[in-house]
DNA sequence: TTAGTCATGTAATTGGTTACATGATTCG
DNA sequence: CGAATCATGTAACCAATTACATGACTAA
């Protein structure tokens, strides 16, 4: 967050909240412990930036920072694997209430369509909030927009097969009556 | 887990670690003390399955326990946000290493090719498995080649669209050299 | 006989969240 | 003048991982 340019922690919360809340989330309680330990092991430097007295630290990366940043961006990923909830409970409606598990599906779809809406909504918005003027701004909207199509393209994908996962799961349940074995 | 047939913790750890794993995973120090937390609770109970002297105890699900499985299967999903390294990564490339943002997305866009073939295989080889001999393994099979095929598509259209973002940053690469401002 | 797997569990640590606490400034 | 927002931080708690610890049984 401070690569692009110096912030501080209530700033860094908004562009978390406004540009990667839907893929990466913080809160205050993970914020501020962590600039300061990243001052104390020499990778940020914090300057005041208080306005009166309402007291204000902007932190920079240094260059021992930059260093660490490009460090961390060149490695591939560490895969701590993903928690899906809704994934979990469809895996599981077979076998604890296989007569709604259709119905719990079309829900799901429904729920990942409305997030596609809603993502739609947000990257429209900032589409045309960057159309007239180019600056520090509208870079950063270059970054939000490449994810935020990311997500929307996911949310899709993932409502339409949910949609096609309900299909299935209703031939199951009919061949399952015909079949007739409990 | 103990919804489909009562379970010990290994058993349950195992289930997870062939089936579930790439959307939920579980350790043993998560879930002994659950199941014991479960137990309290009244919403399983233990009978002792030991052979010989080596203990086991299998658990199943109570009447209670039943009906709070179906409570929480019929719960639309606690959205606790996703966390994606390399979406967060990518996100960064721009502002951290420019030069190297397209090469970055290609990599992602190869360990996704990679994780959907992984995949692919394990489905292959449920698929075969499944195929001979019918009853209580082929019915937990079925839910799992449903996340399975889920988590191929998901892969490849991860793929792809690093792919694609990879493209375009090479595009704005070329036309940042074009325009020269900086 | 020893490596692998079956089987259970705890302690220390990590990486966060939520709620709380404080106070300044600005805008209607 | 009060509500919203700017701004920083801590304490309690929570969910989960990693590493450790123990021991039985089984197959090469």
């Amino acid at each position: 967050m401070l690569a692009a340019r110096p912030r501080s922690g209530y700033e860094i919360k908004q562009l978390v909240d406004t540009s990667a809340r839907f893929f990466w989330a913080a809160s205050y309680g993970q914020i501020y412990p962590e600039l300061k330990k990243l001052e104390t092991a020499g990778l940020i430097a914090g300057d005041d930036s208080s306005r009166g007295a309402r007291q204000s630290t902007t932190f920079r990366l240094t260059a021992e920072g930059k260093r660490a940043a490009r460090e961390w961006i060149r490695k591939p990923p560490e895969v701590l694997e993903t928690r899906d909830e809704g994934l979990l409970k469809l895996f599981f409606a077979g076998s604890i209430d296989p007569k709604r598990a259709a119905e719990i599906a079309r829900e799901r779809a429904a729920i990942s369509r409305a997030k596609a809406e809603q993502l739609r909504g947000i990257a429209d918005a900032l589409d045309e909030a960057g159309q007239p003027s180019e600056g520090p701004a509208a870079q950063a909207d270059a970054g939000s927009l490449t994810v935020l199509r990311y997500g929307i393209e996911m949310s899709e994908l993932a409502a339409q097969w949910f949609e096609d996962a309900a299909d299935d799961l209703e031939k199951q349940t009919i061949s399952a009556r015909v079949g007739a074995r409990g």
